[in-house]
DNA sequence: ATTTGCAATACTGTATACAGAAATGGCTGA
DNA sequence: TCAGCCATTTCTGTATACAGTATTGCAAAT
């Protein structure tokens, strides 16, 4: 059975990422744990958790709040993720197991196809699978905490991504072109390459919405 | 006034480090909350977040115990430190002002001095000047993401140091090169340099053991 | 002697009660 | 009209009670 507080976790956090509880509304303790059917205890320990997380923010006795995000600190955030994913990929060039690198071809050509039918919901599909890429590479090359840390980083850009749809057709692309080559690093155990490529592939990623002139002008 | 959660969380955070609690020992809410002289709910708080900081583990509905590192785990701390520290430097090289580069310098000499002198609570010294020295450095190369990320990196690496006691003088002195180079580096405004310069510094810590033999050899 | 099963016990997860800190709203004096 | 202040209300932090789950220790069976 699932306990209250994960329950209580998972609902606030699902509001929050779906813009239910948008940025500076306050999360009152009594309310949710009315809402959610569970008691207060439960709710702060998802708030507590939440905040460590960096979704919310409180302070004092005050009530907590769904955090803002200043665009420096959204910025940080790429690039942070830049910087651990790019030292996960290096440590797993040396050590994924190569059925692994078949998963990720796989993945690769599906992520390839869903951007090539450009169906309404390709974005969503996308990320999903793109989700899972990420996740056999930290598998291989991060330790539990190296994968806890990133889920705190990523959290942040989930809330981003419902609020600016980045979605660009071209970035979609790049990235594939990105995964290719990745693959390409890991099947020959380089790690420096392994590295600068998801170094590109993130800090791409972080200027998606930059780059759109650029299709026009090609 | 201190609330009864952050007391918890100094106390019980303390005996960890401090050895009082070994790795594996039992944590138990309510011997806890006598012993700190509180109740369960704010030692739940600080064992909440002693476990998200990875001091801590605990699953299911089973009694939460101190964490044991392996050797690999130690590793990755001390790696991932170099990866994110390097990258503060990088920034830091460009953004900090001069007079905290005055202050580098003057905390950088009073290790030197501590080194020289051989007070046998050397290490105690140093390290309270080496934190100071890395903190100015973080504040200028780092968002507070950043640092709270790194503190709960070091907080693994505390706990270890009380156990290995890695305080060969060999590892001061050249700790002491090392931070001379980093100064000259950020008054030279090179993101480069500071970058690898901070990285050899953190790699060297990770083997501070094992070069011991090489001061026979000079 | 060692294992298995079953109480008795200890501990955690959750709910709830209460005290004190913060927010709210209206009232007073300009 | 509006700033400042007090009373009221709301909310959090902490303590405690209760239910359910893990642990422990003992006894019986092999």
């Amino acid at each position: 059975m699932e306990s209250a507080a994960s329950k209580a976790y998972s609902h606030i956090r699902a509001r929050i990422i779906d813009g239910t509880f948008p940025s500076g509304a306050f999360l009152v303790e009594q309310d949710l744990a009315g809402e959610i059917g569970v008691s207060r205890t439960p709710v702060r320990d998802a708030l507590n958790r939440l905040e460590t997380e960096g979704l919310v923010a409180s302070e004092g006795n005050k009530r907590a709040m769904v955090r803002d995000f200043t665009e420096q600190e959204v910025e940080e955030c790429f690039e942070l993720r830049a910087q651990f994913e790019s030292y996960a990929a290096a440590k797993a060039a040396k050590r994924i197991p190569v059925d692994d690198i078949e998963k990720l071809k796989v993945l690769a050509m599906q992520m390839e196809a869903v951007v090539k039918r450009g169906a309404p919901d390709a974005s969503a599909q996308f990320s999903e699978l793109n989700d899972q890429f990420h996740a056999i590479i930290l598998e291989h090359g991060g330790s539990k905490r190296m994968r806890d840390l990133l889920t705190q980083l990523m959290q942040v850009q989930l809330v981003l991504m419902k609020r600016f749809r980045q979605t660009i057709e071209t970035h979609l692309q790049r990235s594939c072109w990105h995964h290719r080559e990745l693959i390409a690093a890991f099947e020959a155990r380089d790690s420096a390459w392994a590295e600068t490529q998801m170094r590109t592939h993130m800090l791409s990623a972080k200027n998606g919405g930059d780059l759109q002139y650029l299709q026009a002008a090609e």
